[in-house]
RNA sequence: GCCGAUGUAGCUCAGUGGUAGAGCACUCGAUUCGUAAUCGAGCGGUCAGGGGUUCAAAUCCCCUCAUCGGCUCCA
């Protein structure tokens, strides 16, 4: 009875000594042990490839990696010869040295053993002494430590040689491209054992594998990459969160508008974004070389802001008006670089749950606390409680920006006012603003412990400048409105893509795309199920029957894999007496309950978004 | 876009140079069944696509596409 949970997820059972991991972050014993394990590594690499150049290798919250730069690429089988030359330095004992030398001798060493890449480093050393680290006499790099007293203190058991991959020398494109070998080490083989057993309860988590499974979206190579589809199950799931968020959006005074899926190219020439963003894209869709040369053609929108505007500019606006709070789900597209897609989280067609707020500057406070307020309501209904706020600021030493800097600073200010009368805690994302503005992002993590934003507001001055928007103020002059960018979603795409991980598929009831399926007995049952199935429909409960004229155990394995929350049987019993049989995902087997009160409780609990 | 890996039936996967396989799903038949898999039969594949090597290619080589792990980017 007990043991409700279906044995195929990912539950941990109870009976299973829990091994506690330790954070790289809050344990100084394990910073070492990736330190050194990391210089174990690279000390391995360069025995097996002599041309190999050590880059940086730190300590990452899972594991550690290091960068070599090496004219023959690693391969998967590399990675199993260097483990094994890494366990023979284990076996040998050998001490890890600190050392403290000069700028100038660091220099002469480095140019005796030829390898630039430490000379750039070097440079970026602030301050004297120099810090070496020595494993035995015959390997050492810079290093600010700390490290182990010695290589036996590594076990070749809690070690693993994880994945290799790309990366750019200092994160720059234009540079060099290195190869990166990302490898864990734990205090002890069980703790490796513990961390690989939570990697794949990660897997199982993933929401590409349980969209395929609950049968929720799919891609196909003839639509393209990263233009996901929505099945009906899919569907019902996105029409309940938007509904859900129209309602609450109306009960703040928005205004739902519907703009197109295309545009000029002179539209976003204007909002700056045709500037700035035209290789991301889809080509411009124009009639005739000439129009494509003088760039007089339409492009899909990536962005709803300047329609919004248009709507704005519509007409005279009043400072009665204000503020103004136009929503839509607007789909957009964005040609996305290919090895930057993945499932849902990263597309090129996506819907946002967008809205513009024009806004006097006396109002920007109270509206941009607002926005915030609706995020976390948004955000407490879906139970996502692991997110963090970043304020996702301009970095002054980059260019990339437009608008003066009275106006960053002025934004900049607004969104700090905020988070600080709300108490919210939050981080800073020097760099992360928009190129019109900063931002308040909601990062979460995804299964993979990857961040995503999903909500996101943003406060802007410059649009309102480029399209010269105006209100008439209480004493007839003209005044610009400020406008705040927001959508709590982020995408729909994105924050579905989140909610199967963070639910493991297990939707709760108001959102489940199947709330209750029936499970007649024998075939002989199905019109009394149909008829119950179909009652309750018109109480808008998501409800279905089982049609399969399988055995009632298989119809009972099925809605479980579907991850379906509650499951009523139906045979003799239940026509004689005019009740269901109900069985919940949550609680297992609830008796008898007369139809009208399952109808009842279900309709509640949906409405309530609380259980059955 | 870059580095690396992967791609066999709707799904999960086996098959390393010699006639394409399994389980599930699906269809049909039998069974009419009470809380996690009834039995049997059948259908289903240009082995991602294209080119090459070979007497012979799912298997070896090249190109393209897609997916995955990273990097870069992210209005």
């Amino acid at each position: 009875m007990s043991n409700v949970v279906s044995n195929n997820t990912s539950e941990v059972q109870s009976d299973v000594k829990k091994v506690v991991l330790p954070k790289t972050s809050e344990s100084e014993h394990l910073k070492r042990i990736r330190h050194t394990t990391s210089h174990v590594m690279a000390m391995a690499v360069q025995k097996l490839f002599p041309k190999a150049q050590v880059t940086i290798g730190p300590w990452i919250e899972n594991g550690f990696y290091y960068d070599f730069d090496s004219p023959e690429p690693f391969t998967e089988k590399d990675l199993k010869a260097i483990k094994k030359e890494m366990a023979k330095i284990i076996r040998r004992k050998l001490p890890v040295v600190r050392e403290e030398v000069s700028r100038d001798e660091a220099k002469s060493r480095i140019q005796a053993i030829n390898e630039p890449y430490k000379l750039e480093i070097l440079d970026d050393i602030k301050g004297d002494p120099i810090t070496i680290y020595h494993l035995g006499d015959e390997w050492w790099d810079l290093c600010a430590g700390p490290h182990l007293e010695s290589t036996a203190e590594l076990n070749p058991d809690a070690i693993a040689l994880e994945s290799l991959a790309g990366a750019y020398w200092r994160g720059d494109e234009t540079k060099a491209q290195l190869q990166r070998i990302y490898g864990t080490a734990w205090e002890t083989p069980e703790q490796l054992t513990e961390y690989r057993r939570r990697k794949e309860e990660a897997i199982r988590r993933d929401h590409r594998k349980l969209g395929k499974e609950l049968g929720l979206f799919v891609f196909s190579d003839l639509v393209g990459p990263g233009l996901p589809m929505w099945t009906p199950k899919g569907t019902l799931l996105r029409s309940t969160l938007e509904d859900y968020l129209k309602q609450e959006q109306i009960r703040r005074g928005y205004l739902p508008v519907v703009t197109p899926h295309i545009g000029r190219v002179d539209l976003f020439k204007t909002s700056g974004h045709w500037q700035k963003y035209r290789d991301d894209l889809f080509p411009m869709m124009a009639d005739g070389d000439e129009a494509r040369q003088h760039e007089d053609g339409f492009v899909l929108k990536a962005m709803n802001c300047p329609f919004h505007v248009q709507i704005y500019k519509s007409e005279l606006r009043s400072y009665r008006d204000l503020p103004l709070r136009l929503a839509e789900f607007g789909t957009v597209y964005r040609y996305e670089q290919s090895g930057e897609l993945g499932g849902l989280t990263r597309v090129r067609g996506f819907t946002q749950d967008d809205a513009h707020l024009f806004v006097t500057p006396e109002q920007l406070d109270d509206e941009f606390l607002k926005v915030v307020d609706l995020i976390q309501t948004v955000f407490h209904a879906l139970n996502l409680t692991n997110f963090k706020a970043r304020l996702s600021f301009r970095d002054p030493d980059l260019d990339k920006y437009i608008g003066g800097d009275d106006a960053w600073e002025k934004s900049q200010n607004a969104i700090q006012r905020a988070v600080e009368t709300l108490g919210l805690p939050h981080f800073m994302g020097i760099g992360e603003a928009a190129f019109y503005g900063p931002k308040l992002d909601f990062m979460v993590q995804d299964a993979l412990e990857r961040e995503w934003q999903l909500g996101t507001v943003q406060v802007d001055y410059n649009l309102p400048e480029r399209f010269d928007l105006e209100y008439v103020a209480e004493d007839g002059s003209r005044q610009r409105p400020v406008m705040i960018h927001r959508a709590p979603f982020g995408s729909l795409e994105r924050l579905i893509g989140i909610l199967i991980e963070e639910y493991a598929g297990d939707f709760p009831l108001w959102l489940a795309p199947v709330q209750i399926r029936l499970l007649p007995v024998t075939e002989s049952h199905l019109p009394f199920a149909r008829q119950v199935a179909a009652d309750m429909r018109a109480q808008n409960i998501r409800a279905e029957v089982d049609e399969s004229g399988e055995r009632l155990g298989k119809m009972i394995r099925n809605a479980e894999k579907a991850k379906i929350p509650i499951m009523s049987v139906v045979g003799d019993k239940e026509v004689e007496a005019q009740a269901l049989s109900i069985r919940t995902r949550a609680s297992g087997e609830l008796g008898q309950i007369p139809i009208a009160e399952v109808t009842e409780r279900l309709a509640a609990a949906i409405a309530n978004f609380s259980n059955f």
